[in-house]
DNA sequence: ATGCGGCGGTCCAGATCGTCCGGCATTTCG
DNA sequence: CGAAATGCCGGACGATCTGGACCGCCGCAT
């Protein structure tokens, strides 16, 4: 639905979503009430979700991250699902296809406080958890092409 | 390291990147230069990496989303990195301890798209994919107390 | 062909916003 | 106890955004 003009504005606002609009406006080649306007109407589309701050967890103290695979007991789903929500250290959390219902991503300040998490969900679930040593890649947008 | 008129302005910023400086200055109870001002650090301290888009992939053609979990064949590590670093599709990638070495977010357009890029990799690793049905907790911060 | 209408663009002006400065209060440290 | 550093505010100036008026292009139908 994008055209070619709207991605260009998508990738600049990835790399920067505060950018003045000028200067968007000039990467682009638009005047800024038109670049202004293919902003809005990406964001009443949807196509554009809303702007946000990429925090350094580790600068707020989260040192630690995990990838925890979740398999709930029989009948347990639902109760599951509404633990993860609600613990706030749960950044992150998908529900899959296959063995594991859910893979949800940790942030927490220590060994102790990923333990003291998952004790709250052993009796619900089945867990795996992987700690996350390296981001090989960090958070992108898929090609706009 | 942040205080709390610091973790107030994170969590703003979270809400919407792109508030004028001036609202940013009303919410939190000071004024434009002193708010400004504190931005600024925390920019320069690394706590805020930067400011970024947050878009619909499904909007934009990537009505798939998978997470595949790698563990390359032996001396096959560097290799299977290199390669994940390099497909656009992948847009996410954590190197974990345990069997499991990465675990990457794919976007991809069709399923035929998605078997194409593990065929890519299915001589390197072992590949363990599941499809991402609904996402419980979207991407979100962790508490900033 | 040609005239019409809608879409998407530019330009301009008024309003809003951001940044730079000087000054003040509080805290820290010699 | 004094001096310097920190963090904040207010005002002024320059930059930016927004909304309106206008224009050109293109598809369509007469």
């Amino acid at each position: 639905m994008p055209d070619d003009l709207d991605r260009r504005i998508i990738a600049l606002l990835a790399s920067d979503a505060r950018m003045s609009l000028k200067d968007l406006a000039g990467h682009v080649g638009l005047s800024s009430p038109s670049t202004s306007e293919r902003l809005k109407r990406l964001e009443e589309q949807g196509v554009i979700r809303g702007f946000t701050v990429e925090v350094d967890p580790a600068r707020i103290g989260y040192t630690l991250q995990a990838i925890v695979r979740i398999r709930p007991l029989p009948g347990k789903l639902h109760v599951v699902q509404q633990l993860i929500v609600e613990v706030p250290e749960v950044t992150e959390c998908d529900k899959v296809t296959g063995d594991d219902c859910f893979i949800a991503r940790l942030h927490v300040r220590s060994i102790e406080q990923l333990d003291a998490i998952l004790d709250r969900i052993a009796d619900k679930a089945e867990t795996n958890t992987a700690i996350v040593k390296t981001q090989p890649v960090m958070r992108r947008l898929p090609p706009l092409a």
